[in-house]
DNA sequence: GTCTTTGATATCCTTTAGATATCATTCAGG
DNA sequence: CCTGAATGATATCTAAAGGATATCAAAGAC
């Protein structure tokens, strides 16, 4: 018994004569009366009596045809389900993001898209920093993470979304906050520095070190914060300087100011971070509308 | 969409081994893979993820599994349902009898018989006199009748049951009622009768007319009853005599005696009667079941 | 009685499922 | 790091099943 001899079944019940029902099932009348005849066979009773000109169903027919129904619509419903969820539009996608990312208009105006596009998938925002990303993309508990440049496993797999400047983050008060002139980073690294702690986990930490190191420069860290926004209130309070991404402009608070970096190498990017194979549909379709994003 | 593919699907998600799940449903394996494959194309999207030497489900494979096992089991359970009850081994199986039926020993042991063969099948038992067994049967509210025999219309059919010897009732007191040695119709006739007016519609007021017309004979009525009982009290009450199958013979009442009829002629029949065509299988068994008691 | 309707039957063809042989990848173990 | 076993994918062929066409048989309708 096959789901195709439900259909058949259910089409002659509900027509009660083959050849309409054959008709509307697009097959000619006598494999739909062989079908039928096989069904009967199997079942081992008869659920039509073909009487004079005139086709009725018995009570195993009667009953058959509901059980019938039943099972094809359970079959057409799995169908439905699986193929939505197949096909990324239903189920859910999880991702990770670092805290400055929502601070660039990519990945808003990405989720706007990818909202729109797939109503019906569940998207969850995960804030945590880049390091803390990793390992649960390693154990699918996250289907894609966008961070800063880290050192990712080899099941990862990562492209730059966003290549943005540093800019130096000075007291308005203070020496270097009194010109909005480029500043190399030779000048800035003379300042006590504010700056992430290795625990914060950011991959902007990395490229603070490799960037001073690279020059012979160490520059005196007076005080290791968990968070940008930290640093900003602590360069606000007179505490030092720092050196963080463009995006962190939009972060105005009173007393600190923002100088571009005349070192071209100042550079820092967004990574977006996904398992290297068997990425969810969900995945796949929010890479496609990210990369639209950046293209357009 | 087939319930095979449903079926090879459930096997691989099971098994998470392709090969292995190919020998459980007994084909070879890239005809397996083929047609998962095939059943993923038409969902649009992975069920399976096949990666290094392992399989895996995919969040759809996991809703898919749970839905493909129940549209099978379902479509099981109908066949199972549908089998019995197209076999006859469950349904309900209607049943018209006369009054004088169950007094032989026939109907019982076939009942019997019947039950413990189809224990399932609900057995619904109507008394009702012959006439009055025809509609129902025609309409299709009763399977099978048991019956004096009756004009039958063309749509019904009947095969003799029981051929029973007609027996004269007199009362013990009265003048025929002295002696047990058979007696003639003719001499029957000369007594006061009592027997079934036509409104009740049993097949043995047109045997007994025909009987005493063929002869000649018009035995006077003083009491029209409605049923065999009836008449078996008041020819105890000595109110006259009547002539009945040999089985009202288990009717034991005082005053009353049964007295063997000489003539040959003087018998009735217990018809089986149902349709002509499209008899349900639980009447099938039936009417296999009382031949065999029958021959037996 | 003849014609039309309608399901069953017979035969052939097309499609699809399944078998066999082989390949590609991966990972275990030396 | 290389070799060999394990395992799913691919290619090709065969067998079986589904479906089409032509025709028949039974039963009402006129």
């Amino acid at each position: 018994m096959e789901l195709r001899t439900l259909r058949y079944f259910v089409a002659v019940a509900e027509e009660l004569h083959f050849s309409r029902a054959a008709a509307r099932l697009g097959i000619s009348q006598p494999p739909l009366s062989q079908q039928i005849k096989a069904l009967e066979e199997e079942l081992g009773g008869r659920l039509l009596v073909r009487t004079n000109r005139r086709v009725a169903l018995t009570a195993a027919g009667e009953l058959f045809l509901d059980e019938a129904r039943e099972v094809l619509a359970r079959a057409e419903r799995a169908s439905r389900l699986v193929s939505r969820l197949g096909r990324g539009e239903s189920g859910q996608l999880r991702i990770g993001f670092t805290t400055s990312v929502p601070l660039t208009p990519l990945l808003p105006r990405t989720l706007t898209h990818y909202r729109q596009r797939y109503p019906d998938v569940d998207l969850r925002m995960h804030e945590l920093n880049s390091q803390r990303q990793i390992a649960p993309l390693l154990e699918g508990d996250l289907d894609i993470g966008i961070m800063r440049p880290a050192t990712l496993p080899p099941e990862l797999s990562a492209f730059t979304l966003i290549r943005e400047p540093l800019v130096a983050v000075v007291n308005a008060q203070s020496e270097l906050g009194a010109s909005d002139t480029p500043l190399s980073l030779a000048e800035l690294a003379t300042q006590p520095f504010v700056y992430f702690s290795p625990a914060a986990g950011t991959g902007l930490l990395d490229q603070f070190n490799v960037l001073f190191a690279q020059r012979g420069l160490t520059p005196r860290l007076v005080q290791e914060v968990g968070g940008p926004n930290t640093i900003i209130s602590l360069v606000a309070s007179g505490l030092g300087v720092s050196l963080l991404p463009e995006s962190f402009r939009h972060i105005h608070i009173d007393n600190v100011r923002y100088r571009p970096i005349s070192d071209a190498d100042a550079r820092s990017e967004v990574w977006l971070t996904h398992p290297r194979h068997h990425l969810t549909p969900q995945a796949q379709h929010f890479i496609q509308i990210v990369r639209e994003a950046i293209a357009g």
